[in-house]
RNA sequence: GUCCCCAUCGUCUAGAGGCCUAGGACAUCGCCCUUUCACGGCGAUAACAGGGGUUCGAAUCCCCUUGGGGACGCCA
């Protein structure tokens, strides 16, 4: 049985790379018929947050990237890493260290000056004598001193360390709480974890969790190191290079469907498709199909990728997320047509869904101004007849709706003897208050008769005033 | 510095020795459609980092160079 994890410290918001490497291990476990465990690293008193770990579970939850088991966290596993360090102690297998942090300090300055690697010297490998005064030791695992570890990952292939590479790590801090490499390896093998899908960082910390599980008598489980994710000037990703966090993207209004998309996409491809509902890429998912090279976000394929959803996924899902960004906008959604339809209407025209939210706040309240750019151009002298005759023909239709009010623009035209865009566009900027929105007679239908003839109104008082 | 990893269009990628005159997608640029903006349709520009091998044949295998990245914490 299949069984992958995702196990990020609570030290901030989950970030576009962990979003990624939480949805290859949730693909691989579904893919395979498996399990998918969150676990939370939080082993690191000084940095770890509550507030960190709900930005995990809130982009967990809005990605749609549900958990089989867990969410476990390490803190409260302190009683097992404890019997696992004095078992280890016990064999032999560890040790206590007495090396003050200067001590250490200096001895990685003295192998810098020497262009050495730095790293323990394992001084106290061997010690039998009684404790330092004064010194809280820390615990150390005995590294074995030669051979080699061999890796076959998943993702990269063969990757083989020499022992003589590695010291003895700390697994356990002077105040006695155990240290990541330690805990990972403990959680993993308490929970049957079978394949570690995680961050390339991760890479050079394999061969050290390999050689504690041998100590424990475990067999390693199988590993896939995903490559990091860039920015979109191929430097690392930051606040400043594009959106890091999760949620932002929901801010920035992406839904999650074009998001987990796009990051299905980032570094793994089925041929050549592009788009995958979440059933096909559990169904595909492979991680021999994935890319080794790090990739950098293109924002312009996920804009594609967005619009591509907006448009085809159900309008009524599309509208409850639109509701959210309303509802930022400070608007009441009562006040004007039902999101659902304002989807259908704004969808083949918005990037995002906070374009479509503040392209549709026209039609729940009044807007200031007239842009001034469409209104120098279309509501103008030569606007005033249309509009005039607009406005007679719209108070006279018998009924409301998009066809019998395309008729009615037309026929305004055709009896004028001005061509269409004479006609629609200077309406669509005096009810719209711009040069933009959906057709026109679709924009009167969900802006409705009274504020159609409102602003009409408005538009007149406008250009007599102007003149 | 030491160790580890990586390298196809601007970007994401297809490619597992002959099917490659290197395919797709996004972006860009044309044209068509059109009451605005879009959607859609058609087309164009654009890449195997460099050098050595192996082979009848290499984007694909090996080596070197160059260039990028990561790790070297009582962080994870």
């Amino acid at each position: 049985m299949v069984k992958t994890r995702f196990a990020p410290s609570p030290t901030g918001y989950l970030h576009i790379g962990g979003a990624r490497t939480a949805l290859f291990s949730w693909l691989y476990a579904r893919r395979h018929g498996g399990l998918f465990v969150l676990r939370i690293e939080d082993t690191d008193l000084e940095r770890s947050t509550p507030e960190a770990v709900n930005a995990i579970l809130e982009g967990m939850n809005w990605l749609g990237l549900d958990y089989d088991e867990g969410p476990f966290y390490q803190t409260q596993r302190f009683d097992r890493y404890r019997e696992v360090l004095q078992a280890l102690l016990r064999q032999g297998q560890a040790y206590y260290c007495y090396c003050t942090k200067e001590e250490l300090e200096a001895l990685r300055g003295e192998q810098m000056i020497r262009k050495e690697k730095p790293r323990y010297d394992g001084r106290y490998r061997n010690y039998q004598g009684p404790p330092r005064p004064g010194v809280e030791p820390v615990v150390r695992f005995k590294n074995p001193l030669d051979g080699e570890v061999v890796v076959e990952d998943l993702i990269r292939g063969r990757i083989v360390f020499q022992n003589a590479e590695l010291d003895d790590l700390i697994i356990a801090r002077a105040d006695g709480s155990p240290t990541y490499n330690f805990c990972v390896v403990v959680d993993d093998m308490d929970m049957g974890v079978t394949h570690v899908i995680r961050g390339d960082d991760h890479i050079n910390n394999t061969p050290r969790q390999i050689n504690i599980l041998r100590a424990l008598g475990a067999s390693p489980p199988c590993y896939g190191h995903v490559p990091m994710i860039l920015g979109p000037d191929g430097q690392k990703l930051s606040k400043r290079h594009g959106a890091a966090s999760v949620m932002e993207y929901r801010d920035l209004g992406y839904l999650p469907e074009a998001v987990l998309n796009y990051l299905v996409r980032l570094g793994w491809s089925h041929g050549d498709q592009e788009i995958f509902s979440l059933d096909e890429m559990a169904e595909y998912f492979d991680l021999s199909g994935c890319n080794k090279a790090p990739s950098a976000i293109n924002p312009s394929k996920l804009i594609w990728l967005n619009k591509h959803y907006l448009k085809t996924l159900d309008p009524a899902h599309v509208a409850r997320h639109l509701s959210w960004h309303i509802g930022q906008l400070g608007i009441d959604p009562s006040a004007g047509p039902p999101l659902t339809e304002v989807v259908k209407a704004f969808a083949e025209r918005s990037d995002t869904l906070k374009d479509m939210a503040q392209a549709a706040i026209f039609l729940y309240q009044d807007f200031a101004d007239y842009e001034p750019k469409a209104a120098g151009k279309h509501l103008n002298a030569a606007a005033e007849a249309p509009l005039q005759r607009l406005g007679e023909a719209l108070a006279a239709l018998p009924e409301w709706r998009a066809a019998p009010i395309h008729q009615a623009v037309k026929g305004v035209a055709e009896a004028g003897g001005w061509a269409l865009g004479k006609v629609a566009q200077p309406l669509r900027v005096a009810v719209s208050g711009t040069a933009v929105s959906p057709p026109i007679d679709m924009t009167l239908e969900l802006l409705g008769r009274a504020k159609t003839l409102a602003r009409i109104e408005r538009a007149l008082a406008h250009l007599g005033g102007g003149f």
